[in-house]
DNA sequence: CTGAAAGCGCTTACAG
DNA sequence: CTGAAAGCGCTTACAG
């Protein structure tokens, strides 16, 4: 009811901003046109567009998200989904992610899930109906989940598995995914060692539960296949991902009669434990035992010696995993279907980084010593 | 124009689900009635009430958030903005952002964004205009920057700043904020080194940019003076938050002629290069050397010794940030300003990790004779 | 190359 | 306690 002071042309109420049709009356052109010039139709004059460019630049007009997404097809909203927040590999795909959505115009939406949650389905259920994402990324372990991706598949919602692994009935091994090769990673890092002049190679494998596993430890086997040098079988340790396994295996290595020179951790977590036990054993490393881990975690750089490891394409994968789901976007009602051609299953480079914590092994006799030393101070775990 | 196959009772186009309209149909209502019954709104007969969440439960009816948000006041979104995405504080606040906003029906968008990018203020235009959040969460460095907060603060949107800096001119004083109290927390941790009988203590500030590096600082000095223990200059050494400051720091502490007995670095980042480099010179830690940390990394307690330090509660400060956005969102137009009474600024509990990095001094003799050699083994840096 | 009309699925006043 | 109408700000067919 009071007057509104005097404002600068084109302004309209202060709060909720210039609309689609401010910008219409401004350049002179019908709505219709100004949502061409938006959406980057063609057939538009050139003159046209840039009438409509001027108004939009000075009544610095954005089209409202809700009003396009009511009205269209498109959301413009990408959902992550991940089950470990704390887990340095989602914080390395939602990064590359939420930079590739802001290229694209696109927002990310996360969404932390328990993987497994009783109302698993409800919650990724809900995510999808009242938000409508043009589509998900998916990142281990719920990309395997045969819940999640049910009801994903019921919704036809977009998706795209980051690292998905073992490819059973259920799973997405009909949806695009995107990965790094953790059996060529594992054989290189292998051959580091071996290349070293490392024989009696340790490996410490992941649950069976995760893909990603059995993957690193085939990797593991065929590089020393390959270079004809024996696995002796006390050398392969059933480990859990986590530091506490790491330790464990170490105490159980390092009190063998013949203990390893060199132990291949196959994830950070666990080369972190074989390392303090290592230490607290009185070991050096790498002079008396070489440690290779797996993920280039940020822990694996902040320890001394800092740790030979792998660095996954985190950011790489989800910029992908954005870019396939926005070009999978409306048109092909069956979307990714009819992508799989070459680029259904996308596979990046990954990085051996070479760092402290590996080096030749010492010679013999010296290495025997502070073996004995360790051994000694090894108790039986209570 | 093909006749549509048999399909359930309410059943609509296979893809968009059920509308407001279906569960008015099937509960013989206005959709007011249901919009009513959805938003929670009183004035509803109870059978009415109860007929109407039959049907929405019959149909699995959503409202979308897209209709919802163009039609009313909320568009159910609260927005995270941060800046380092592999800092563990982010990850800890988004988790417990996401949990509490699924429990209210809300979803979380994140932005990472460059503390000195050039379109920063644009950047933060963008997501607001376009998406309308609800709220939008900051978390540090970001709340602590002029640009981001006038930029939100003209486009009126309710923001909550997670641990907030120093409140200078155009900080976000008029902002509500939660945080936790980092000079108690600093204050408790030198207590426990003192109790352990520590007197010689150094300390290890972060940059003087983080307002926490500050704070923390005071706190040590507080538990210092009020034990009547002497701060000896070189003992408080400039570090910047990370690794190789800490590294530096011991360098710099431990060829003292005089080296302290416990290092208290006020991060954990820098705790661990006092820790990489102590073992490095061949102290033993805590027997030798005692280290406290403060934040309470992943990494704090995968290294050998683990570190003591301090935990923030992130997630809880995230959850009470997202309960401050909703309440305070419709009706009041300057929406927190009113809000200013008891929690305004709410301050949240920690807690002092006591592990393994820290002891009682070693017996005069061993613990100088320890750093005589380590003291030896210090090269100048290049 | 451009536009008028209808409609997406809700909420907001307003009326009863 | 309940509902009919209008409208949020866009895009979708469709027409010219």
């Amino acid at each position: 009811m009071t007057a509104s002071p005097p404002l600068a042309t084109g302004a309209v109420t202060g709060v909720s901003g210039p609309t689609i049709s401010d910008v219409a009356r401004l350049a002179e052109v019908s709505i219709k046109t100004v949502s061409r010039v938006l959406n980057h139709e063609p057939g538009v004059h050139v003159d046209t567009r840039a009438a409509v460019e001027r108004a939009i630049a000075e009544l610095r007009y954005r089209p409202k998200q809700s009003a396009r997404s009511l009205a269209g097809a498109r959301s413009f909203l990408i959902g992550l989904l991940y089950y470990d927040p704390s887990a340095q590999f989602v914080a390395g795909v939602q990064q590359g992610a939420t930079m590739r959505c802001r290229e694209a115009g696109y927002h990310l939406v996360v969404e932390s899930l328990h993987d497994d949650a009783p109302d698993l389905r409800e919650q990724v259920d809900r995510m999808v109906s009242t938000l409508r994402p043009d589509g998900m990324i998916l990142t281990p372990p719920l990309c395997d989940n045969p819940e999640v991706l049910a009801a994903l598949r019921d919704s036809r919602t977009p998706c795209v598995l980051v690292s998905p692994g073992r490819h059973t009935k259920d799973a997405g091994r009909d949806m695009p995914s995107v990965r790094m090769d953790d059996v060529h990673a594992a054989e290189e890092t292998t051959n580091l060692l071996l290349s070293l002049g490392h024989e009696r190679i340790a490996f410490v494998k992941g649950p069976s539960s995760q893909s990603a596993s059995a993957l690193r430890h085939q990797g593991f086997v065929r590089a020393m296949k390959a270079h004809r040098v024996g696995i002796v079988e006390d050398y392969v340790i059933a480990g859990r991902f986590d530091f506490e396994s790491g330790v464990e295996a170490a105490h159980r290595l390092l009190s063998l009669a013949r203990p390893p020179t060199a132990v291949f951790a196959s994830n950070d977590d666990m080369a972190l434990g074989v390392l303090a036990a290592a230490q607290a054993l009185g070991l050096a490393v790498p002079g008396e035992l070489s440690i290779a881990g797996f993920d280039d975690s940020p822990a694996s750089g902040l320890v001394w010696p800092a740790l030979t490891t792998v660095r996954q394409p985190k950011a790489e994968m989800a910029r992908v995993a954005v870019e396939m789901l926005i070009a999978a976007r409306a048109g092909d009602f069956d979307g990714p279907a009819q992508a799989r051609g070459t680029d259904f299953h996308r596979v990046l480079p990954h990085e051996l980084v070479v760092r402290d914590s590996t080096a030749a092994p010492a010679t013999q006799a010296i290495a025997e010593q502070a073996r004995a030393r360790a051994r000694e101070r090894t108790r039986p775990k209570r």
